[in-house]
DNA sequence: TTGTACGCGTTATCAT
DNA sequence: ATGATAACGCGTACAA
């Protein structure tokens, strides 16, 4: 109890075991192939008998390897940094690394700093998930030798590796199960998509996806609002041009827009899913009964983007790099689930409550 | 290009600067103050110009500090991580340390093996955000000396430093509102609160709080049931007892228990709030749009658990105890607010959808 | 006011 | 199959 009980250290494990540093440093490097049976089995029971731990800093100091890799992510605050955390967490954990998440609050400045303090720490990979797509800063530490792997996030003018959502597939398909659920006049509502690439990208899989399913469709039914405020504007925009005998549904860009829209539906005293049907993109793929598409009523069909696998394949692949993988850029894009709700339900059946 | 731009070390810049590694290691640590002012400069723009960063390892070698902490968190996938997290990990870094966020999913033994890693990391303190109170082998890293901060929960048979949410006074709030509104019957709707500190808390404090103002009230209204399953149950036996006249109000133990019993309120055909109050304590303390609370119609009344505080001033309090505070077990406790939204709303006035 | 020299705990390069 | 020994980059007595 009074004694101050020391960290052993290799070179007590050496002296205990009756071998030389070295030998010890071998024994916990895997490098003991050649080692006779008996020297393993003693420094392996003096190592125990101690509880020796080798000391990460002086291990770095000398390897320039700390197992360290930097998260950076958009705002921390949101269940799907939450889901990320979580897949990220353990793909690098799984591998050995620890993963050091920092929230950069959408602040390129925000971004820098921790940048800096990673590179700083000498972290030997990133993986980043921030919204800016010009990111100078970013590329020169690319460039400098550092692993890195965008997840979920484009940045222009370099060809990062990237684990990403697939959008145009899944865009069709939950087109297609409106259309075939009797809704004839799609729309999406949107948030500023500006320097954003994930809202850019559903954009476009939203324009190829009307192109395919409504050939002769002439005007553009995509409406930009704010998430101050804007949504029943756009709304009553929306439903005020549209031709009659036509059933308009509402496509949201994510989860914030399509709650936002959700509140102005029913400000405007319309019904979901009679008079307008609503869906959107879910980002957080979060397994819970707290899960916002299923708080409200009627729950929402949502197209649900694998945040957790996609964090998890991140990590896989900037391991794959630290350890001198194949550093070509590669674009890994993962498939997404479409799941049905009440709030597209128009014809037949009545809504289930899930879970 | 070409040029291996090898890292600078302190070395380099003792060259650079003309003086000896001493003196540049005395300007960085700010032990300049005795130094003769060109002697400053010298090394301030040779430092600037080489872009010399000190290696952490190496620093971290010689003083036994690396200014990391680990963070042990029981689930991750909730947005009361996400708060914790925020909170933490600006706490935190404001003071110069870096946060190892760990899930431990509800699990002692995922638990024993973070703790073994951080400790085996040597990372400067703790913060301690899991669930359960028999915890020995945290006591005993607590006793090896291993600053330690638990996070809103408790431990048995050892004094922690622990900061928490306030709950008596809270609930007693919440419970006289219910009591102003009209309500006269509040009941808690609990999931099981062996071995988790919290629920203990609130149980108790609303045992306090019914006492203090229903003091002729002779049984007791508190209802367990299971996530999987049994608010329906539960609620039908609360209601089947009440006697004639009587007003019933819910009070979820927490954010799960909230949304499954107005899930059951529901599904019994009963409305909120005319038959039934329904109030919950709300661990998220998520400023957002997409909060629980107010995705549900009509938006539920709340006591708000300031998550993000509670994490920032862990941290605050962390690194006293790692700089070498006084080690003294406090407990730091912060107060809740009370949101009173359309969920408890008998008498007067309309919901008001907020924000 | 500044410099010299040693050691922190490892791994790696030689030897043997 | 194992042992000396020299780094790694930094902080710090001690000396000057």
């Amino acid at each position: 109890m009074g004694l101050e009980k020391k960290k052993a250290t290799i070179s007590d494990i050496a002296a205990a075991a009756g071998v030389s540093k070295a030998t010890v440093s071998r024994y916990i490097n895997g490098k003991s192939d050649l080692m006779m049976d008996k020297t393993k089995e003693r420094i392996r029971t003096v190592i125990e008998l101690l509880d020796y731990h080798p000391n990460n800093a002086a291990r770095s100091l000398k390897t320039k390897k700390n197992y360290q890799v930097g998260v950076m992510l958009s705002n921390i605050e949101t269940p799907f940094a939450a889901s990320l955390i979580v897949g990220i967490g353990s793909g690098l954990r799984q591998r050995g690394y620890e993963p050091l998440f920092v929230d950069c609050h959408d602040s390129i400045e925000e971004e820098g700093k921790a940048l800096a303090s990673f590179l700083d720490r000498t972290v030997d990979g990133l993986i980043v998930s921030t919204i800016f797509m010009e990111n100078p800063a970013l590329i020169k530490a690319s460039c400098d030798g550092c692993p890195i792997v965008l997840c979920d996030r484009f940045v222009n003018n370099y060809a990062f590796n990237v684990v990403s959502a697939e959008q145009e597939e899944s865009m069709y398909r939950l087109l297609l199960h409106l259309k075939e659920q009797g809704y004839t006049r799609p729309a999406l509502f949107t948030l500023p998509w500006a320097g954003n690439s994930n809202r850019q990208r559903r954009l476009e899989a939203f324009r190829q996806a009307i192109a395919a399913l409504y050939p002769d469709r002439a005007r553009e039914d995509v409406y930009l609002f704010e998430a101050g405020g804007g949504a029943e504007d756009q709304l009553e925009r929306f439903l005020s041009q549209l031709p009659p005998g036509e059933k308009p549904a509402v496509v949201g860009i994510n989860s914030e827009a399509t709650v936002l829209v959700y509140r102005a539906i029913l400000r405007c005293g319309l019904r979901i899913p009679e008079d307008v049907g609503l869906c959107g993109s879910e980002d957080w793929n979060w397994d819970s009964i707290m899960n916002w598409a299923t708080l409200l009523t009627p729950s929402i069909t949502t197209i649900d983007v694998p945040t957790k696998q996609m964090g998890c394949r991140a990590a896989e692949r900037l391991v794959e790099l630290i350890e001198g993988g194949d550093p070509t850029a590669q674009v890994i894009t993962l498939p997404c689930a479409l799941s049905p709700r009440g709030s597209t339900q128009l014809r037949g059946g009545t809504e289930r409550i899930d879970r």
